[in-house]
DNA sequence: ACATTGACATTTTTCGATATTTTGTCAATG
DNA sequence: CATTGACAAAATATCGAAAAATGTCAATGT
């Protein structure tokens, strides 16, 4: 038997994810967590080592449902235009309301949590799955993975200026539209 | 006579840029301006109605200074790339060098002073500029304005994520190409 | 008259000492 | 053996007093 159904770390993270999520990670206790979850505290900490790796958990529990919500999304989509700004606009625009919409979650933004940071490693390494083809083929110099960074900070400069602003599907439209022109992509 | 050479709200705002610059603006009070500007506090709030608008003459000041630098260095250089580089570069890298050693002076980026604001709006303006002729020539559907805007989000992205990186040069060189290449530059 | 400033009231920030909360870890329990 | 009540250490919130900073004005000097 590989795991059960859903492992008590799940059970526990998902409750994480919600408490994190409307509250923020400063404001959440490991106490609220464990109620939410329904069990003591103490179990909780035998689940994990302490509660910057309950943050981990719940941010990549996050993380992993948007990439499959995305993956999903991106089967039934056809050519590098629709499906770039399909990952795009679902990650940069709709990606994260829930947490945004709580003014004291920015804090689930911040990049000196490691798993924080790698929420954004795996958005470059989507974008740099989808137009690794075309990049190369195109031949130009700079590597997929660094123009996917590139497309990456845009959005991230945008999300800090434009919080909210509802203008920012277009904006990232545009960018996108940057980036593949830029790789001669014309679908 | 327009103006004396040196007017006093203007020895005053250079007294301010230094100030700001080494403590950033919570750390400075109005009696350290004066001070470095020799003066009297009140003489101060003669010149200045406020704190903030002392703070947006010394922003100001720095600013219009970078952009003198930037344009005096282009009127060397040939070519849409070299020129759009070297203003990045400038801007990005260069550009405020000394106010980001102080740790207390994050506060200088801080967009809720609209004065940081006009500085992002500056600089985007003098994007567009160089490569509007460009945008037309190539037949773009975006605005120049727009993909200025574009490449400024990116830099800011940048600048959040690999603060002091050294290869922040790099980054910005990845960007300025994809943007040409985007409007079919090739110089 | 006019530019300048010492001195003041008000607001904001800092500080320190105390109380509360939270974390992380047991030994005890069922 | 899984679970938890209870505990010590650390972090954080609270609050009143002290210090500092802001913005203003009457007084000063030229």
């Amino acid at each position: 038997m590989p795991h059960p159904r859903a492992s008590k770390e799940e059970l526990a993270a998902a409750a994480a994810t919600e408490v994190f999520s409307r509250y923020g990670y400063a404001r959440t206790t490991m106490g609220d967590i464990a109620a939410r979850a329904g069990i003591s505290r103490p179990a909780l900490y035998l689940l994990f080592p302490d509660k910057d790796a309950v943050f981990a958990a719940a941010i990549r529990r996050m993380d992993e449902q948007k990439h499959r919500e995305i993956k999903a999304a991106l089967a039934g989509l056809d050519g590098l235009h629709a499906r770039l700004l399909h990952a795009c606009k679902s990650w940069g625009c709709h990606g994260f309301d829930l947490i945004e919409a709580h003014p004291d979650s920015a804090d689930l933004f911040d990049l000196r949590f490691p798993a924080v940071r790698k929420v954004y490693d795996n958005f470059q390494a989507l974008v740099t799955d989808l137009i690794r083809d075309q990049v190369r083929s195109a031949g130009i110099a700079d590597t997929p993975e660094v123009l996917a960074r590139c497309l990456v900070f845009g959005m991230r400069g945008l999300r800090e200026t434009a919080r909210n602003g509802k203008d920012m599907g277009r904006l990232i439209a545009v960018q996108v539209a940057m980036l593949l022109r830029s790789i001669g992509d014309h679908s």
